[in-house]
DNA sequence: TTATACATGTAAAGTGTTACATGATTGG
DNA sequence: CCAATCATGTAACACTTTACATGTATAA
């Protein structure tokens, strides 16, 4: 039930529609939950069916009328109930590390790890760019910022200890003959 | 599909019935591929008929026939076809970050740090612990060794990140008014 | 003229979680 | 006596991914 709560959040931040939500998970929000605009049309319904979210519809000349989606009292209750029910373990769920686990030709896995750390520079480098961007004084955010900031702080450690292990796979494997 | 490779991986280790491999998965591969037992035995019957795997019975008294299962020369070619496909991105999809992003109550998202702090530094120890034991000399290692122990080295940089995420979490919090 | 942005969805297939089902043996 | 271990599964539900479906406006 998380994307309802990701979803949540987004439009605490400000009201959208499903098209404007799906382009966030794109970016900013999607870093720590992905989701495709079919999911996220889907959960809007189920929303505002138990009352979470209200719409509001626009209509538009030569394109799809708009709905507007704005989180209720009842949404905001929801999230407050959420912030309180311990988040548990995530668990890590790595096709690459079961396939480094059991490599039996070592260029495969050269290569994969190769593309893997550029992966991780190339998301290190976006993830940095909005942190001067937005962020540009941390000690002086307070309220919504903070938070936002501190997750995206989240997503820095990950790529770069994402970096650190690509490199020491590459010194191990690199180093050594053929197996 | 990556349950049926981590599967593989394992089988590929030794021989298994389905049993076995839930407490595997419980412990050494499940830190990179968590799965119940369900889900693996739907998995070894699927790919019992793709012919991956086979498996003998071995009658017992007192308890249920137990299914030994060995992977196949099919097996062992799906195994080496995966190990050329590239991984790919892999998403976050961290309850917590989200949680983070839109924290409203400090108290709450404390707890919730805390709480989280503690259990990477319980599995942290867990991982160190196999480290010593089981890769005391890592310069010694090569062909199935290597990767099983960058696998867990992968594991240990997760856990360390984890940790310093947390005190960066619990510094920009804890010195700071309520919100 | 081709691709991208805008804007909304349904349907099917695959994957994962939780609940249910059975039953003997062993250790505290 | 109660819990854990051994040993195998089915069924229902939840969630995610991929494919399908439609149509205009605008910029390269």
């Amino acid at each position: 039930m998380a994307l309802d709560h990701a979803i949540l959040v987004s439009l605490t931040e400000r009201a959208a529609s499903g098209y404007d939500l799906a382009r966030r998970f794109d970016a900013s929000i999607g870093y720590f939950w992905p989701a495709s605009h079919q999911q996220i049309y889907k959960v809007l319904g189920r929303m505002q069916e138990a009352g979470w979210v209200e719409s509001t519809v626009h209509e538009q000349h030569g394109r799809p009328d708009k709905k507007n989606y704005a989180i209720t009292a009842a949404g905001e209750a929801e999230l407050d109930r959420w912030a309180t029910v311990p988040s548990g373990r995530e668990a890590l769920r790595s096709d690459f590390a079961v396939k480094l686990r059991g490599f039996r030709d070592r260029e495969a896995i050269l290569t994969d790890t190769r593309a893997r750390r550029a992966d991780h520079v190339a998301r290190l480098a976006e993830y940095e760019a909005s942190e001067k961007r937005f962020y540009p004084d941390p000690s002086a955010l307070d309220g919504a910022g903070l938070g936002a900031w501190l997750a995206l702080r989240g997503g820095i450690h990950t790529e770069e200890r994402g970096i650190e292990w690509c490199d020491e796979i590459l010194t191990a494997l690199e180093g050594r003959g053929s197996r």
